[in-house]
DNA sequence: ATGAAAGCGCTAACAT
DNA sequence: ATGTTAGCGCTTTCAT
């Protein structure tokens, strides 16, 4: 286990200062072209590689994003990351992931492991507990936070897609082909989404001139096993929906199920449209009908959003609430095809 | 941006030293219960945090584990993170990302940085390119490291998916149902997961007693649209196959997009098997046969082995090469239902 | 059982 | 333009 080299040992193999040395590193303040020279020559010669840790503990920044999310299951996970490596290449900002496997006491961990490990900021994707304290503590500390996907605290930057007009459209969209007995299968109780696209659904309901009935709607958790069970116990009904309205891929994937088993064909029996595209929803027999979030937009204005309260650039700035439109894919699923 | 609580704050506090405060949080020697009483109560008072960098900076290890690898399309990202999270629950593990983006530069960079932030260790997929020299520096330095999915060198540890048998099996299978064209699209040049497999095709033929054609292989370079390209040639030929070995989900998913634009069914015109399962494989129509590889499984197997090494309890053991078995998962594409 | 003090490797005043 | 030096907040020997 050699020891590592130091900015002492370049500094004394190059004959200077171990200040010239973290200058012509850092370039922070004008260095002798001959100096330079010296220590760059020193620097390969030694093959050093500056020490992060200590450079963060002299400075008191890491240039370290913390993310807490499901790393399974939140659809954000991959594309914030990639919009902070992608920042990185920029700023020199890297990710720590903290998984909070959507679960309130895990997701305090995460928060309490980012703030000893001296983030510079956190995204976070709140769970659908009761997690005030951690917000709480977040608010009251002084490492810049933003929230996606989820809009759960005002004090916060947020940025999430638009739930409301898109699952609205969704609804109108099947009206207008004529259904006039459309389910809905609702998300996660707890979640700005849900709540959201429920809203959503009465609304289009009501656009479209068609009564709110309690007996369509119903929860599939955001998950794909109790998707299939709620919408199996829907269709079994005396007077089942000619159309379903998906909160989310999970759940969409679970419909799916529940239709294959019992044997009806969509959209020919019936329609199936759904909030969320799946990744490969243009293989599937037939293809999907959605209304699709960018992912990857909303990740990008997260971080972004982010490192400019980071860098300070938005310090007085009033906390944002951002949503992202979403995107219609029209494909075959709605059952347009056969008008 | 008031300052933070420290150590001394702490100690100031409570009336006593900050080597006690530092060993009743850590637990690294005896002290009596009044003076940890005491501290305890300070700690909470404050609302003290440890600053893990400091802490790093004094001990030298940072209980990060490094993650390098394209974050976007490698499927082992998302179990890599989750099995070091499960190990950060009982050892204090986090993760780092560094996006390769399969590309031998940013790998480069890669790498460099998390030598720099001090990761205790690394968990690497390799990229296709000639990556010879990050593995020597990685090699030559001290910061263990385990190679996952791709097997390339024999100097790191090593945990992917059995491949060659695999490959094989699926083959067999399709010939034990009568077909004598069996193609095999096969993925990117300079991985081994891309080799073994080809050479798994070659010994399938061999045992079923059929002969390698040349013109039955074809590259989809790990991609869906050269995939879909590459098989939509294949089916123009004069003498098609009868059967189609995808080398990847990636791949496969190119494969049902050629064979819908060209209007042929699926196992009725072509019988179709691939290596990896998909998410949602089950609810493709018709559901596909796949060889479905333990992602998990190899996942914490590797992070496993690589907390091993860090903690040096397996200092003076030999570089490992772990092949974990994969799943033959037997659904309705290869065309067995309707024999 | 407890305390004092010397680092860990860097940055950033403060000199010159 | 360069060097000197005092921290950054912790751990860990060495005393007591």
């Amino acid at each position: 286990m050699r020891r590592p080299v130091t900015m002492a040992d370049v500094a004394a193999q190059a004959g200077v200062a171990e200040s010239t040395v973290s200058h012509v590193v850092n370039g922070t303040r004008p260095v002798s072209a001959a100096l330079r020279a010296r220590v760059l020559e020193a620097i390969s010669e030694t093959g050093y590689s500056p020490n992060t840790v200590a450079r963060s503990l002299a400075t008191s920044n890491t240039h370290l994003i913390g993310i807490v999310m499901s790393a399974l299951t939140n659809r954000f996970f991959v594309p914030v990351v990639a919009a902070i490596d992608s920042a990185g290449r920029r700023h020199g900002y890297s990710s720590v992931l903290a998984d909070s496997r959507d679960r309130v006491d895990d997701e305090a961990d995460a928060v309490n492991m980012l703030l000893s490990r001296r983030v510079d900021g956190i995204v976070l994707t709140p769970t659908a507990g009761d997690r005030a304290a951690v917000l709480d503590k977040l608010a009251a500390g002084d490492v810049p936070t933003v929230l996606v996907d989820r809009f759960a605290d005002d004090r916060f930057d947020q940025v999430g897609p638009e739930n409301t007009e898109a699952t609205a459209y969704l609804v109108q969209h099947l009206a207008t082909l004529g259904h006039d007995r459309i389910a809905f299968l609702s998300g996660r109780k707890g979640l700005s989404t849900t709540s959201e696209r429920a809203t959503g659904y009465r609304l289009g309901l009501e656009r479209a001139g068609l009564a709110f009935e309690q007996d369509l709607v119903c929860s599939g958790k955001s998950a794909a096993a109790t998707a299939e069970r709620s919408v199996s116990g829907l269709l079994a009904r005396r007077n089942p929906p000619t159309a379903i309205v998906s909160g989310d891929k999970e759940m969409t994937i679970g419909v799916l199920r529940a239709l294959q088993r019992s044997g009806m064909r969509v959209p020919d029996d019936i329609a199936l449209v759904g909030y969320d595209d799946l990744d490969f929803g243009d293989v599937l027999q037939p293809a999907l009908t959605v209304m699709a979030q960018p992912v990857s937009e909303i990740a990008s204005t997260a971080v972004n959003l982010l490192i400019r309260r980071i860098t300070g650039k938005a310090k007085a700035m009033d906390p944002q609430r951002v949503q992202i439109a979403t995107t219609f894919i029209h494909r075959e699923s709605c059952g347009c095809a056969l008008r």
